[in-house]
DNA sequence: TCAAAAATGTCAAGGAGTTGTAACCCGGTA
DNA sequence: TACCGGGTTACAACTCCTTGACATTTTTGA
């Protein structure tokens, strides 16, 4: 039986992420403040943590350091609320795997939570890198590299590649992307989506005007195989 | 139910992996050469395929090729013998996605099966898809596929085809059609069904001119049957 | 049974709406 | 101030939908 650890101060949101973890078969430990959530997951090992960013007493990000300062590997996925600096989650180090934007989709936390479940167990290598055509994407260096030539992404360009990765294969709506990987609080236009596809194209494809990787499906978005 | 698709000319081997796979649970499809091996990759849309590299009519580094140049991604295992060093780079780049040497242990063999199916099935978990004549619709990925080869469908089209799907077997009236298909706002003669029908037909029948999927009920619409 | 009428199949062209892309603007930063 | 990332705008290029015309098939009615 898996175990999650929810640490999360507001109650409708706690309560409504412990009864959905719940219902799919996990065991939930709750936390209503840093501090409780650090405390609990030294004591109670949990196999996954789900930590929101503001919290009484002790920060989300301060949580995340303290976890890991002791060696403590255990997957967490930061909440963040909207217009939060994302970058500051990862790219300051802190060491979460993941973060969620809200409001978020239920199934995406949940597609995200079983994909973390399932990189940590060891069925599946975690996706550090990825490989497509001759373009290799390091998710721990940030960089891309196109014939091992380093790419020059923006860190907007590199959050929009990172989400096509992760959701290879389908067809991704305009609104889905501004959801994700633009913030939520001032959504820019749609066209803003379709000038970094452009500008990403321009970069990974051989043939730009001929995508292979990132295809467009006409009237709905934008779809990345590799 | 998996299905997985052997193409090993030597009898043997052929019915000792047949045996195997039965009995772990997998439907087993067999071919004899690389034409029929090609032909059922295309018609039977296999989950997995084992490909020996050594085979009569077409090599199996032939048959890989041709299975990926029209788009078709399902994981492929090559079987080459000892020595068949260049063979085995040659594959990999040909696009399968696994190989193992002759002699192989059954349960190294089966490993590599199980490892692929996961990974594979790992990217698109709750596949939603649906399957009729030798055309697979996947509805996450928004794409259709007839013998393994990518169908250029477009929007309305797909709309199109997923309402059949949904109905199979009813007698569709076009106006039910333009009411749910098309948007209601401004709806365009029933016409313009009747030439959508005709490019689906086109492009999912194997004789448009006798269509067995899409078949008019004269003077009310169209029914589809799978 | 045959011809007219109605319904459907097929093709191609026009046009509305979508997307590609370059250029511009703006705020933050060195 | 110049620069950089990122958003907006404008227009070109393109896709897809619709529609009309005509061919073919089916139904209807003498």
């Amino acid at each position: 039986m898996l175990r999650v650890l929810i640490v999360e101060d507001d109650d409708s949101m706690a309560v409504a992420l412990k009864d959905g973890f719940e219902y799919e078969g996990y065991t939930v430990l709750l936390a209503r403040d840093g501090v409780e959530g650090l405390r609990l997951a030294g004591e109670e090992s949990p196999d996954l943590i789900i930590l929101d960013v503001m919290l009484p007493k002790m920060s989300g990000m301060e949580v995340c350091k303290q976890i890991r300062k002791v060696g403590n590997r255990v997957p967490i996925i930061m909440l963040t609320a909207r217009g939060q600096e994302i970058d500051k989650v990862l790219g300051l180090k802190l060491g979460a795997d993941d973060y969620v934007t809200k409001p978020f989709g239920y199934q995406e936390l949940l597609a995200r939570v079983e994909a973390l479940l399932r990189r940590a167990s060891g069925h599946e290598e975690a996706v550090e890198s990825y490989r497509f055509g001759n373009v290799v994407v390091d998710f721990k260096r940030r960089e891309a590299r196109k014939n091992g030539k380093l790419l020059d992404l923006s860190p907007r360009e590199f959050r929009l590649l990172g989400y096509f990765i992760d959701h290879r294969g389908e067809v991704i709506p305009r609104d889905q992307l501004l959801d994700t990987v633009w913030d939520y609080d001032n959504p820019p236009l749609t066209r803003t989506v379709d000038m970094h596809v452009a500008k990403l194209r321009k970069k990974l494809e051989d043939v730009p005007a001929e995508p292979r990787f990132i295809v467009t499906v006409h009237r709905v978005g934008y779809k990345f195989t590799a």
